[in-house]
DNA sequence: GCGCCGCGTAGAGATTGCGTCAAGGCCATT
DNA sequence: AATGGCCTTGACGCAATCTCTACGCGGCGC
C-alpha cells in the first residue's frame, strides 16, 4: 500500500484531494501545518508528500528541509508563486516537483504517479532470484525455489526491502531503522538484531553462516546477491 | 561526465540550450528530428534527455516510446500545449517532467538536476581503482581485481576514506585522527599506527614496501593513485 | 659510531557489537 | 473472552574490533 501525505492549510483543498487518492488505493495522511506534517512524517513514513509552499507557521521550505535531514521521499510542492527563483529554491532544496496554483487533480496524480515510479526503483525488476529463496517485492511474496511460500512479517519486509534494494551495497543500521521504523528509532539496533535473525531463519540455507544477508560490524547489513 | 540529449526542431532555441548547459560542465548532443534522436540516444547513451513535443516526422511521443523500449535515462518533455489529457498522456508514457513553453533556462536547468539526481543517485561517489585492489565508497566495499571480497573494519574504512578523498595529497596525522576518532584524539599517534599496519596487510602487495599508503615521516600519509 | 626519535609490528586484554532465546505486551480476529 | 501473530525488551554468551603496551628497526644529527 503506497501512503501519501498531504500538507497543506486548505482544508477543502485537501479534502477533495484526499478523496482522489483514496479512490485510486492511495492510503493518505493529512496535516494542515507544518510542524503536524513533520511529525506525521516521522510516525507513518509516507511513500510520497505533497507539500504546499504557504503554509502558516514553519514555512513549506522549512518543512521540505526537515524531511530532507532523514527521508529521501518524493516530495511534490504546490504553491502559488510563479517566480522562477521560487521553483529553482524548492528544487534544489530536495523537491521532485513544482506545480503552480490553480491545476489539475489529473496532472498532480499523474505527476505522482511519476515521482513514485522514480523513487522505488527495482520496482520494474522486481523478483529476487537465488538457489535459495525468491522475492517478489511487487506481489510481497517470499518462496522456496521449489514454490513453497515463505511468510515474512510486515517488518521483515521493510528490512528484506531496503535491503535488496541496495543489491551489494552496505546499508547503515541507522538507514535501516530510519527506513523501517522512522527517523525516532535511529539507535533502537537490538531491534534490527532480532529480526535480522528471523530473517535468516527464513532465508539462509545455514543462519550460522549467512550467505546473503552479511553482517558488517559496527556498520551495518548487505545484501549479497548470487555471483 | 554527464551526457544531455536535446531533440528539438527550433535551431536557435537549441543553440541557447546547449550552451547553457556546457556552460554548467555537461556534455551536449542535439537531434532536430525525432528519427535522429532515437539514433544518437542509441548510440550516445544519454544520462538525460531533454524532447520537444512538438516535432516534425516521427511525434515526440513516439520518441518517448521508443526510448523508453530500452532506455530508463530520464526524459524531460517540453511543450507548447497547456491540455491536462496531453500532460498526462506524456507523463505516464515515461516522461519525468513536462514544462509549458514558454518557460525560463534556470527552471529548466533545476528540473533536470532533479531528475537527474533521482536517476543516478550517488553519482560523485567515486570508486577508485588500482591494479592491486578496488574501492567502492558508496557500497563501502573493497575487492581484489578478481572479484574477491576484502574486509575492512569501520576505523580502517574511516582512515581509508579521509586518505583516498584527498588523493596525492598529504593527510596530516592530526586531522586523520580528528576525522575518524574525534577531535579528543589528536595526539592518540599510536592508534594510527596500529591501524595503518592493518591496512596495509589487506590493502598493499608488500607490506614492507607500502605502494598506495605512503607513510611521510612526522607529517602524515598520503594516498598515492596509480601512475 | 652513537643516541634519539618516529615508525612498524605483534599480541594481550578490554570493550563493543552481534546473535540467540525467551518472556511479556499489544493488536486483531474469532 | 480467548487465541494467535507480531513486536518489544532484557539477559547472556560469543565474536569482532579496538586499545594499549612492549619491542625492534632505521634514519638523522651530532
Amino acid at each position: 500500500m503506497t501512503t501519501v501525505l498531504i500538507v497543506d492549510d486548505e482544508g477543502p483543498f485537501v479534502r477533495a484531494l484526499g478523496i482522489s487518492l483514496r479512490a485510486r488505493g492511495y492510503d493518505v495522511e493529512t496535516a494542515e501545518t507544518g510542524e503536524a506534517g513533520l511529525e506525521i512524517a516521522a510516525r507513518a513514513h509516507p511513500d510520497a508528500v505533497v507539500l504546499d509552499l504557504g503554509l502558516p507557521g514553519i514555512g513549506g521550505l522549512e518543512v521540505l528541509r526537515g524531511l530532507r535531514s532523514w527521508s529521501s521521499a518524493p516530495v511534490i510542492v504546490l504553491s502559488a508563486r510563479h517566480a522562477e527563483a521560487t521553483k529553482v529554491e524548492a528544487l534544489d532544496a530536495g523537491a521532485d516537483d513544482y506545480i503552480t496554483k490553480p491545476f489539475g487533480f489529473d496532472e498532480l496524480l499523474a505527476r505522482l504517479r511519476v515521482v513514485l515510479r522514480r523513487a522505488t526503483p527495482g520496482l520494474d525488476e522486481p523478483v529476487i532470484v537465488t538457489s535459495n529463496f525468491t522475492l517478489d517485492l511487487r506481489a510481497k511474496r517470499a518462496s522456496t525455489p521449489t514454490g513453497t511460500e515463505i511468510r515474512l512479517t510486515p517488518t521483515e519486509w521493510g528490512i528484506v526491502e531496503t535491503l535488496v534494494r541496495n543489491p551489494g551495497r552496505l546499508v547503515s543500521q541507522r538507514q535501516l531503522l530510519q527506513d523501517v521504523w522512522g527517523p525516532a528509532y535511529e539507535t533502537e539496533t537490538p531491534y534490527l538484531r532480532v529480526h535480522m535473525a528471523a530473517i535468516r531463519r527464513k532465508l539462509e540455507p545455514d543462519r550460522a553462516r549467512p550467505r546473503y544477508f552479511i553482517t558488517e560490524a559496527g556498520m551495518g547489513y548487505r545484501f549479497q546477491p548470487e555471483q
